[in-house]
DNA sequence: CATGAATGAGCTTTCATTCAT
DNA sequence: CATGAATGAAAGCTCATTCAT
């Protein structure tokens, strides 16, 4: 008999409508730190190098329980990933702006992508494991769909507002402005090691990140500036 | 341990001072195979995902061939990537603008970026896996220093000429700006099958490229635009 | 990315028109005691039973040249198959029978199926272990129709010798003959062990086998003999 | 080791001078699922083939209810056994015969083996895994003694009944029948799969399967008639 | 008795690499 | 230079079994 490649149905940790006792409390506790150490090492080797009973190890657990509660390396992968979203979403949601002073708010959505970015590699790391392997993993989650980002709607707002106020252009939709700073934060970060190559110098000195962020809030300020103040072609 | 031993010295396919006979032209073009497949397939499937006979069996040679032109398999991704800088940087050092016309000189670096990543999609690929790495294999490259970007010295021209023409503001530096289109050719294209999630829109299609593209020339202006040209804060 | 399941294209030793030499001589060894080690095995522990290692140790090889010349453990089987067949299929052929004594051939078939029996017990074995998975091997076999059995037709011919000379009745046919002896042959071997426990005798002493392989022919020959020497029921 | 450890006392379900309770009949009735399902399992994957948690999942239990009625998957799978076993004797002593008319009597034998065989098609590839095994579990049945068959303690009646009125032969043995009756139904269906390839025809249809019963009962016939009526050899 | 979690050995298979013509 | 065979470590995954409620 050949062997069977069939992934078995994964194990959800805690099963709902029952009140978690200490048992399963523990086993959240397990598939948390897998889960943790999972992102940790794809993060830092890719779907590819990134080996299961290294997972299992520095999650303080054993390989079998990664298929257990995974029921596959790829079932990890996907759930990483999920996870991901989830944070940078949920994340996304807490950010509160105050829509009174539309300028000062833009420059609060760049700084806080920029330092979401900064603050946590992984997500860098990890989606770009994911677009080399052309979203073929989060594809398969049936989650796939709930991860619309909050931030564009809240940044929609602050245009809009904006606009109102005749301090914004009305030319320019809120996908095009975030993709611009989510652009300038992420490959400033995620390319800092070729980067250094192309130009001959340190990328990641706290002064360097300094000036990139402001470098970032003027580029955008400038770009949904009224059309009538950039000066003619020439 | 048979897996990583220490390298042996690699040949190089066409020894300096002798012109090549029949022989070199047949091993200079089983060489450059080898090459041309293993860029397609680290681009496809990363560093650790490409394996070393995918890359005999495209380049219809043989295992062996790898070692004996190559060293080992971290060596022909280090040619690999020494390769792709070289035809960049080439690519670079063959763009040709109208300095008289500093505006339309800047949008075409602008043009000229977004359609190599376009045109060049292992580039993209091949520099997110060396980034995941940490640039650890581009740092063993012996040529590893001699790819600083011509462009960045061509805009550099560009810009100058527009200062003293009264067109762009004196306070951007060439290094930003081309990090500025850079990054946002780059994002747009590499991130492209996460992004579908968070935008819940296509990204790929032939309008929407070519309206990135505008936005992005018209961010690059706005960015070089004289400074008091920006309306108050407020 | 997920491992690849889809058997590599295994080597067949030997290509045809070419001499072996040296090499190739040394390679079909290696690909023969496996074979020869893995007919041993899988016969003793069926094909769940056997394990890659132990039959790549028997044959004093390692695990990686199974799957370098049989693509999987499954090929490994399936190539075990077509030798058993191939083998019985070419003692059959050397079976010569006297024709001119048809109860005399009649008895030989016998003693040539006993006695294949009796000295392969492997024969045995796999083939239970094959039907037990349905015939599922053997019918991924290309030359899975090749094998129906020479001694059925040889069986033909004595039969119609004996019905000619009136020693044989003529409503049996080879088959059903053939069947029989087989029948009565493999089934005393093949279940020896439970049958133990059935009669609460020995059945494998050289006394019982010889009062066995009588009982076979004696029966037989009265299987085939004239039907008019039956009594009438009662 | 965690594999094969001491295997501990398995739990009878009902202890013998106790009258079942509602939780006695539950956990009966939980044992004899699991039996049932193994039987199911390993009639159709071998014993190696057949995986503990298929086997508790089909029984809708869990592995560890395997173990605290059977002690480990060998004690269940020699649990199996000795139920196959003592279903089969019981079938067999249910066997009623009409002595008065002995040659009838024998073809009832042979239909009701032929049926059982047909009927009940695990019989079967369990017999064939256990002699696989050389019949290692079942020697390790404390009861392994105890299933000597009934029937052919009644063909030994049908026999002499025959002898006395002329009917048989009295050199036959009721054992060498019995074998030869177990051994032209048993191989005809156990090898059914190879012997499609062997005899390149369909063996298993109605008409096939009425057809060699027919042959089997006239053999049988044949075998236990009186030696006169053989015809001198030639 | 039932049930979910844990355990670690061992399985098939694949990998990068080297040997020997 | 090309090519088939060999090598051994290690990968992902599954197994029977036990622990702890």
């Amino acid at each position: 008999m050949t062997r069977a490649p069939a992934t078995p149905a994964p194990r959800r940790a805690v099963r709902p409508g029952r009140r978690p006792g200490v048992r399963a409390a523990a086993a959240q506790a397990t598939r948390d730190a897998i889960l943790r150490a999972a992102t940790r090492i794809f993060a830092k080797h890719g779907f590819d190098g990134g080996r299961v009973d290294q997972i299992s190890k520095a999650a303080k657990s054993y390989d079998r329980m990664i298929y257990y509660y995974f029921g596959s390396k790829e079932g990890l992968y996907i759930a990483v990933l999920e996870d991901l979203y989830r944070r940078f979403n949920e994340a996304e949601s807490r950010l509160a702006l105050d829509l009174a002073q539309p300028d000062e708010a833009l420059a609060e959505v760049v700084r806080f992508v920029w330092n979401y970015y900064r603050r946590n590699p992984e997500f860098i790391t990890l989606l770009n494991t994911e677009n080399l392997h052309r979203g073929r993993h989060i594809a398969k989650s049936p989650r796939a769909g709930d991860y619309s980002s909050p931030a564009v709607r809240v940044l929609g707002d602050v245009l809009e507002r904006g606009v109102e106020r005749g301090l914004f252009r009305s030319t320019v939709t809120a996908r095009d402005v975030y993709l611009m700073i989510a652009a300038m934060g992420y490959f400033y970060l995620s390319n800092r090691y070729t980067l250094s190559a192309f130009l001959g110098e340190r990328t990641d000195t706290p002064e360097a990140f300094a000036r990139w962020e402001a470098f970032i809030i003027d580029a955008v300020r400038r770009a949904v500036a009224p059309p009538d103040v950039l000066p003619p072609r020439g």
